[in-house]
DNA sequence: AATGAATGAGACTTCATTCAT
DNA sequence: AATGAATGAAGTCTCATTCAT
């Protein structure tokens, strides 16, 4: 007789399940930025994935393929969204608004983003093998502001965006808003 | 006074030894610096520190506790090194130049320093704790800015030199000292 | 009618294959050899086999199945080409002087042969089932010794090559040849 | 009061306990002789030791070193014992019998010695760090021959035990006693 | 004040085997 | 007939910490 449910108690855990190993890298993130990448551990990773511990040796060649992955996805998902804001804005003066927006409320502040990005920088500053993700998301931010701005202010632009905003996070008082948009303004104003 | 014996070749490890608590510190930072934070152990400094594995948990309240206490020397080292760099400038023009230095050839760009302010960070990013460290030493470096820059643009100046050498360092292509020297001049041209 | 794609780049392993159990047996010795028996797995024979990892427990009743098959077909394999060998020799004397040569520079001494006999001797030593496989090559072997020698002279030569073959194999020092020589000689000297 | 039960329910563990690495090794040799070497596990060892499982590799650098000291010990304890079954022989006539008895009601015809030389020698024969230790107790046997007898005689002699002691082992049907004095008798017989 | 043997938890990883396809 | 994703048990080893000395 066959059992359709999906979830009896006894957990008859799913057999067939494509997508397993995206689920897997997203909860590989989740993870991270709740434990760090040094608390990352396979056993929690398939837990939060609902996984069999198996499986992650299985999908993944050990950790340091794990999370090469996770932080290439992280990587590409954050310079989508950056992209994506940014193609909203129709005039340099939009954009210089948006990146004050970005730097001074953007959820970069608080929580899992500055810590996955710190992580991933950490992972990076040691291992070479993972630099390339960074690069290319250094790439991509610059291409991106390239829209509005001459390449040398883009580069700046972006180094700003990046110190401000770890500033912003690592500082115990509130960052002030005048200083992040004179910043702007100086590097980026008027016919950049 | 002489000490009997110095280090007899059965290495009789050290039994009174005032500067034990330091040396261990020292040895924390140097494991750090080569194995990350989550390869530190007390197993490993123990041994770079040439001490007893019984004396870390003896002389240190667990690993937190020794990892704080390290970052914590960490930073007013650099920070007092950053200091001394800049008090040997003898105008505005001189300081900036001084900055351009920093960033471009500064020893921060590659090996120890980089890593271990990166570790640094992503610790203070998860626990509030360690925020302090890097909240007084962000204030320490802008105080230095400010003896030539006012306060405003000393904060900008701070992000941006934080930015452009963790996209220096975190690059696989080399940074281009033209684009540096830029945005120091955008940002602190003339009389600010 | 001939298979369409009989091993396009893509490897779409074959899918009617009726050596496949033989090539499964085979690659097991070699795995053996490389690995010992307590380093041969399912997956490393699959490999060697070319064959997929379900293959192993669906034509064999597991790993014990499996290294009594390999091991019989490796005994018969060796006693088969012992007698091949003593074949071709027209007297006691030649036997005699086939046995140096078989001692001295026989296959045997250094790779893959010893390696194996070794392996299933330590099988053999624990568990009676493999008994019969050892049984059945000693039996085979006094047999070709007896078209030149008495069954006890047979009997004495063959745990006198058994003695001999193992430590050359496992001296670090080259073995002397006058030594074998003469322990033939002593053994089956003149007409026995 | 102090608790002067050595070994309460509440099992509270010896702490101080010099020779415990002595008794991992004693354990060692234990576990290999009734699971083989394939089936020696650091739990096992541990239980057989009634020493925690951290204590495995606290005390050794891992599985091959265990094995190693462990067969370096069993090696030397072997070739001991058959140096002090010989040395109470009076003559070459007295060491030929004791031969004799040696190959047909050794010790070694049946369980754990047989299991722990074979087990040895797979070993050996495939890792050349243990070859030493087989070569060693050649070379003690031989010299413990070499009392009696020539040294060619003794080499020879030496391969005869090992090769009919072997057979006799893996042979299923009862080794004829007739055979193994004649065997000794025509390598050692008289005045060598 | 200092040591280092000892411990138990838990890390990663491999494995034989099952089972839906 | 054949596959390979999936699993849970068990392997080796490392670690922070305790504690008798």
């Amino acid at each position: 007789m066959a059992e359709s449910a999906p979830d009896s108690p006894a957990r008859p855990r799913r057999r067939h399940d494509p997508e397993r190993r995206d689920r897997i890298i997203d909860a590989c993130l989740d993870v991270i930025a709740e434990r760090g990448v040094s608390g990352t551990t396979h056993r929690l990773v398939a837990a939060a994935a609902d996984v069999s511990l198996g499986s992650m040796t299985y999908h993944f060649d050990g950790m340091a393929d794990l999370l090469r992955e996770a932080f290439e996805r992280f990587a590409r998902a954050f310079a989508a969204a950056f992209e994506a804001r940014m193609e909203r804005c129709d005039s340099p003066a939009e954009a210089r608004s948006a990146l004050v927006d970005h730097i001074v409320h953007g959820v970069f502040g608080t929580g899992r983003e500055l810590i996955l990005t710190q992580e991933l920088y950490t992972l990076a500053a040691r291992e070479p093998a993972l630099r390339s993700i960074t690069t290319r998301w250094m790439r991509s931010s610059r291409r991106t502001l390239e829209r509005f701005f001459d390449p040398t202010t883009s580069a700046i632009l972006d180094a700003l965006v990046e110190g401000m905003t770890l500033h912003r996070a690592l500082d115990t008082e509130p960052y002030d808003e005048g200083t992040v948009a004179a910043a702007i303004d100086r590097v980026a104003g008027d016919a950049r």
